[in-house]
DNA sequence: AATATAATTTAAGTGTCACTCATTTTTTAT
DNA sequence: ATAAAAAATGAGTGACACTTAAATTATATT
């Protein structure tokens, strides 16, 4: 469930509504001006709740990301265990969960970056470590979804068993980090189906490359024997 | 030409020198505690100079990433063109440049973070701006290398005409970047070539699949050859 | 060598920042 | 209605990146 729509439901406590409008205020402000240039003062004032109160909710500043970062993970887990029920096809199940992926990313950009150095715990001390755990084991159990596609994928003999996932699994999520951050440089949203599509088409080849082999060879190889067999028919026929 | 030699250098003005001097210490302490936890205050005293200097020199904080983000890729440049001229061979030629990013990369994985930061041009005003194109600038010069390698090799014919480049490129530098990430969390450095080439090889593969279909063709052509010429043959023992 | 001019360095500011804490206000339990 | 607990407040704090006017050093000219 999105924010948005956390802040106008009633069954949640006081407290807990508090804390949505600062944290739904936080992401605005860090979507349009981004994380270092928005005050705390600011989110307060935005929220309209005083300094000290968003300090008893979230921490620190970095806690507002951190809650805010569990969030776009939780979409972007939710919306992938859809896409694992809907879709049954191993091909794509990957472009829609790339679709998924890149979308949630480009509308995100921001957070995401931020979210890239709080993952690597860097430039960051004492109480973000946690944060950074936190976040690891989602990116972890997020990025599970491609690895049991792919796996699915194999016992259905739609993808050859001598892969190395970990390696394609680097190359999927890193592929579509990279290349929606040159779409973000470029401003070419609109190029999302196409981007997905071309970059998952050389991981899809490399998965199947065996199998176009395997599949191939005894076919042409049929073929020709039922072609070499019409024409000794042929020719015994002509020296009768 | 690394930060360290730069120091020892006479050739060069004495502001040069400070500016160097300056840039070194920055590197060390940003290197060991991060951009964020190292404050101007105690790079001016680790250069022994005073704070004003610093910014005389670099105009503000994030000048200083800037220099040491252009001294980075300076070396990937470095380094990347020395590979073109000594690696003949398309393939090796790939592994090697994405050695050489990989080893750069989780040497400096706290610095690189921050260019991805800065290269996104996010949480980022003012003067980083124009660092941030300047950045852009350095990163596509930089990516151009593997656009070469892989034009060569398709004008070699070791690689097929049709595939898509820029895909390409987005696994490639996404896949090492997010690949050296994991890496750096499970402190794996020792793994560096078995990684390396468990990733180029789904991309080496894709490359090459076409070729595949290139072996069979031949044989289908000639198939289909002696299937026409019994026809000829047999048209004109008819036509008698 | 003396002087004028330019470039560089300095250190004492400045406003803003994330964050704290004693106090007040609100909510919950009795 | 009252006591106890929880939450909200806003003035206050040190640290921060960055500025600026004055002092120092380097360079050019006579």
């Amino acid at each position: 469930m999105g924010l948005m729509a956390k802040i106008d439901q009633e069954d949640q406590s006081k407290a807990q509504l508090r804390a949505n409008e600062i944290l739904y205020s936080a992401m605005q402000l860090f979507a349009d001006e981004g994380y270092h240039a928005v005050s705390t003062r600011k989110i307060a004032a935005k929220a309209g709740v005083s300094e000290g109160t968003l300090f008893n909710h979230f921490g620190a500043k970095q806690g507002l990301m951190r809650a805010l970062l569990e969030s776009i993970y939780g979409e972007l887990k939710e919306n992938a265990s859809e896409i694992l029920k809907n879709e049954l096809a191993t091909k794509p199940r990957l472009q829609a969960l790339a679709l998924n992926h890149i979308r949630v990313m480009s509308r995100d950009n921001a957070l995401f970056m931020r979210l890239i150095q709080s993952y690597m715990n860097v430039d960051i001390s004492g109480y973000t470590n946690i944060a950074g755990s936190v976040l690891h084991e989602m990116n972890l159990s997020y990025a599970w979804v491609f690895d049991f596609a792919v796996k699915e994928g194999i016992e259905r003999g739609e993808i050859r068993q001598d892969i190395n996932i970990s390696a394609l699994r680097d190359l999927f999520f890193g592929g579509l980090e990279y290349g929606s951050r040159s779409m973000f440089l470029h401003n070419a949203f609109n190029e999302c189906e196409t981007r997905v599509a071309s970059l998952i088409e050389p991981l899809w080849l490399s998965m199947q490359v065996g199998q176009v082999m395997d599949q191939a060879e005894p076919r042409l190889t049929e073929a020709c024997q039922r072609l070499e067999d019409v024409a000794l028919r042929l020719e015994s026929l002509q020296s009768k």
